[in-house]
DNA sequence: CTTTATTTTCAGTAATTATTGAAAGTTTGA
DNA sequence: TCAAACTTTCAATAATTACTGAAAATAAAG
């Protein structure tokens, strides 16, 4: 196996990017990720300013992602006494993000699917041809079922700390 | 509470919608998911025409997107004896649907980024700033273990059966 | 109150992603 | 071998989404 030396600029850029691609594909602001990417492997607090430089972005971007970020509760703002600036830290605690990003994307995105879902599940729906209409409310409680079970099994994650699902959840993948 | 009577088609049109929008949220063509949500709501299988004029999209786009569909493995292609259309029909079994979608973004989106993290786990890295080092490299590994931990436990779920995932996983939920 | 440092907003623009439609390709059957 | 029926491709275009930069707003210091 070969073990090879690579600068640290080099070795940040990629993650960087990498964490952004990875971001993008999930429907998340590749500069959003980007920023968090940054923030998680920095030893200190950034400024606005110093985010806008190592990424190359304006401030306009810098300045509405990083606030993106403190909604999602993954950034937090650091004040320093005499400085009017503000600094930006990243949460470190991985099993603490994930489970923020989870519980926020359960919120803004799943909720009103499962709404809906048990919406048309309730309504009466009508309709003159039967057998359109058996394959609509068959497949819909079907969705419906499944989406349920497993927005149950993630609001047990969003709500669990992280000793149980380190020890509960895992051993199961023994 | 009040149940309310609506018409099959509008029922269906708003379904496609969310599950359109949800995809979208996700990094999903919209269109994809759209016509996935028409196939599973759908007595039978139904021809690219049909498609095309249910969702007022193009001959291209319901082409390249059923397309996708089918390398996901989420629908399949049936053929008629005497009738030279193709026609397309979604597999109904959610479980089954929600393994495929999983397994085939981690393959895609989520194994690359694994590769770059334990890389940059066993990469040696070079630089001037100590502090910055440390960060990076801690910041790595929690982010390394915590994903390497998560994909063990898609991968049980993708290989898992479907009895499995609802007799061991959701009695956890109770 | 005024000046200065900093953050926020947002209209305009750039970049990306999705869609169209027509032409090229393929398959089938006569 | 040809024509008809159908599918695929892809350059052009449309739609969406992201980003910029400068002006407006805010907050702190003098």
């Amino acid at each position: 196996m070969y073990v090879c030396t690579v600068k640290l600029e080099e070795a940040k850029a990629k993650f960087i990017e990498a964490w952004g691609t990875l971001g993008s594909q999930w429907g998340i602001n590749r500069t959003m990720s980007q920023i968090h990417a940054l923030l998680l492997v920095s030893p200190e607090a950034l400024s606005t300013e110093t985010i806008m430089e190592q990424l190359n972005i304006s401030r306009g971007n810098a300045n509405m992602n990083i606030r993106a970020l403190m909604d999602w509760g993954l950034v937090n703002k650091e004040l320093r006494p005499g400085d009017r600036k503000e600094y930006f830290k990243a949460g470190k605690d991985m099993w603490e993000t994930a489970r923020k990003i989870v519980a926020e994307r359960r919120r803004r995105e799943i909720a009103p699917v499962l709404d809906l879902l048990s919406q048309l599940n309730t309504d009466k729906i009508s309709g003159d041809n039967q057998a359109e209409l058996d394959a609509f409310k068959s497949g819909v409680k079907e969705i419906s079922d499944f989406t349920g079970k497993a927005n149950d099994l993630v609001e047990k994650f969003v709500k669990s700390d992280q000793n149980w699902f380190y020890k509960t959840l895992l051993k199961l993948v023994k």
